[in-house]
DNA sequence: CCTAACAATGAATCGGCCG
DNA sequence: GCGGCCGATTCATTGTTAG
């Protein structure tokens, strides 16, 4: 990107000007995108067959696609828990299929469709057991898309192997992928880091199933064999998606995405092929709120914002133009100029870039790489952006 | 065996006789397998090319195949063929799709083999993380393996991302897989429960990554850059091999597979074309010492042995004949007999089949449905097997 | 009304041996 | 390969009933 090389090359440039040219003209794109959602059926579930139902939406018309797809499941006879009880078995027509062809058949189609479907910048996740999840990756993987995490659900409470034959069978498996390998995608990291108590979050999420009050019932019996617990698209909307965005979920079920998308103000799309999961959905969905304008906000901005530029840590007066800055081990020692950038014997830049050019590194992080006393104390200029963050919240 | 000891009262018929007879017959099975083994070349490295050397070993004759790939699709930095010719400059997506091609060939051919080399009863694992495992899952799939579980080993250490553009990639996958849907295989179920403290084994192991001492060294530098920590392998070989089982690992490295086989009384095969690592891992594996035949013994029997017939257990007067037990609302009340067979109003069977039939279920585990007075206190039955295994431990 | 016991249940590829 | 018989097997949570 020609902003990135700028910003790497560029030390007379101050980074925080940078910035706002960056995120000024990412706002203009968005204008732009969202104003071709007039086309789009809108927090509306289409029915009948999902590729079918996704031929019907515009190219490059949706930001994300959160699939849970049927998996396949291949079960022999009946199962009965050792005090005797029956299973109750996921034996919809919807989870059959006559072999692994038409299995992975299917799921090229439909992976296609949403890829289609999909802005050159939007992002799929899909959602499975080992039954089917290696079929979808590596096609998906064949269809171009670019595998950016994958993630496990551990769940606190799953169902136990009653027999004794394997190990519980206790997480299932998301994939998170972008357009391509030079794609951008949308990750708010800093919501993430801030939802998981200031550490980075992990590629494993630890959740209960969804069971008690948010599973929906219909004359006392489960409405659906499989819904996912709202935690769960909680995060994956939260990390991935920005508010306004649209979200398409071709296998809409009882909507958990479609009710996680309006809480959180965004825009859902759903593919559903049977009228009762639908109607369901929608009873379920009309009686969602969104939350109120102002605890959307928090949850992307302050303590969360995506980035501080040092040049504003410096222009705020926390480290002064001049202070001396060094990495852990003094091999290095800078000085930071009035327009964020530091010096180090000739040689300018960017804290990530100098401190890159220095080491010789294929990467640094200039927030934990540099150093500088505060009270006779020696800490990571990272500290000092946590102060600047701390006094500007909103 | 304790059970020896206690067959002498010997009633009708003394089920820990039949046990016993079973396990030699068993036992006998094992030994002319193992007679066969003299055609491998146990505990040794065989150099070269992976495929090429399990060309070389005889069909039908390992009972474990635990590899660990080369993940290959690296990050975006240099690429390698599997034949370990170099890939140029992988940049834009038909390349991709080029070293994927080569990738799932190279997959498909040591899987080939490694499926050759099993016995029918065998078992593999393969461990991989997003970049490879979807491919190496779908592929081994569609060869006829049979997925039994995936299993994530989520570090508790794991490299944080440092440019936080992702989710913290903190764990990775493991397939575990049978040679086809009906075929057997071992799972040493009681010794995963008694490892988990009395919980079965979920599919998500915690564990550290392989640091400190256990890190192998050479001039200062680590000796192989993605050495597996011993307590998987550990947990892999307990789980689902025996004693003198056959462990081959096509992709050896610096042998932990050896090392803790060799520690557990297991034979191992390797493979791996690299001289470095072979002489580094015949070193380690000269060093490691087994473990001494009653550590072993103890992790296969006594408490974590699958079965104790009810016979043993009234032989050893711990519920003596002619004791009254009954289900939990005492709907039932049976006498037990010299033999270990229970009667109630007439009808007699085995602690689990009088239970299935009196209650006209699918099935029952007499050890959890019948129970019994002991000083006063109501207990299942199971807990007089428990007091059995506790005094005849070794 | 409170507490304890009991019952229900969740994406599950859930036997082995002998004849 | 199939039928029949013997044998072994569950965790966390929620909701309901009994005391």
């Amino acid at each position: 990107m020609p902003v990135d090389k700028l910003q790497a090359t560029g030390g007379a440039i101050p980074v925080s000007v940078i910035e706002k040219v960056k995120s000024r003209a990412k706002s203009v794109v968005k204008t732009l995108e969202t104003a071709r959602s007039s086309d789009l059926p809108l927090n509306h579930i289409l029915p009948g067959d999902c590729i079918e139902a996704m031929r019907s939406l515009p190219t490059n018309s949706v930001d994300l696609v959160f699939a849970d797809p049927p998996y396949n499941l291949q079960l022999g006879g009946d199962l009965n828990r050792p005090d005797g009880s029956h299973v109750d078995a996921v034996t919809d027509h919807w989870d059959q299929f006559d072999s692994m062809a038409v299995y992975d058949r299917f799921t090229r189609e439909w992976l296609t469709e949403a890829r289609r479907v999909l802005k050159p910048d939007g992002a799929l996740w899909v959602i499975g057991s080992y039954h089917n999840i290696f079929r979808v990756g590596a096609i998906l993987q064949d269809l171009g898309f670019w595998i950016l995490n994958d993630i496990v659900w551990r769940k606190t409470n799953p169902m136990p192997n009653f027999r004794g034959t394997r190990f519980t069978n206790a997480h299932e498996t998301l994939i998170w992928a972008s357009m391509g390998e030079k794609a951008r995608y949308q990750f708010n990291y800093r919501a993430m880091k801030t939802l998981n108590d200031e550490l980075q979050m992990r590629s494993d999420w630890v959740m209960p199933i969804c069971a008690g009050g948010e599973r929906l019932k219909e004359n006392g019996k489960k409405a659906h064999p499989t819904q996912k617990p709202e935690a769960l698209l909680y995060r994956v909307l939260l990390a991935t998606t920005e508010k306004g965005d649209v979200v398409l979920d071709p296998f809409f079920g009882t909507g958990t995405t479609g009710a996680v998308a309006k809480r959180l103000g965004r825009e859902w799309i759903g593919c559903e092929r049977e009228d009762f999961y639908r109607e369901v959905a929608m009873k379920r969905i009309e009686k969602e709120l969104p939350l109120d304008e102002s605890a959307l906000t928090t949850m992307q901005s302050a303590r969360s914002a995506p980035k501080v530029a040092f040049g504003a840590v410096v222009e705020g007066g926390l480290i002064p133009p001049g202070t001396q800055v060094f990495d852990k081990k003094r091999r290095w020692i800078a000085t930071v100029r009035t327009d964020g950038s530091l010096e180090c014997g000739g040689k300018t830049g960017s804290i990530h870039g100098l401190g890159k050019e220095l080491q010789g590194a294929p990467s640094c992080n200039g927030w934990a790489f540099w150093h500088y006393e505060q009270g006779g104390d020696v800490q990571p200029i990272d500290a000092a952006r946590q102060l600047y963050l701390l006094a500007n919240e909103d």
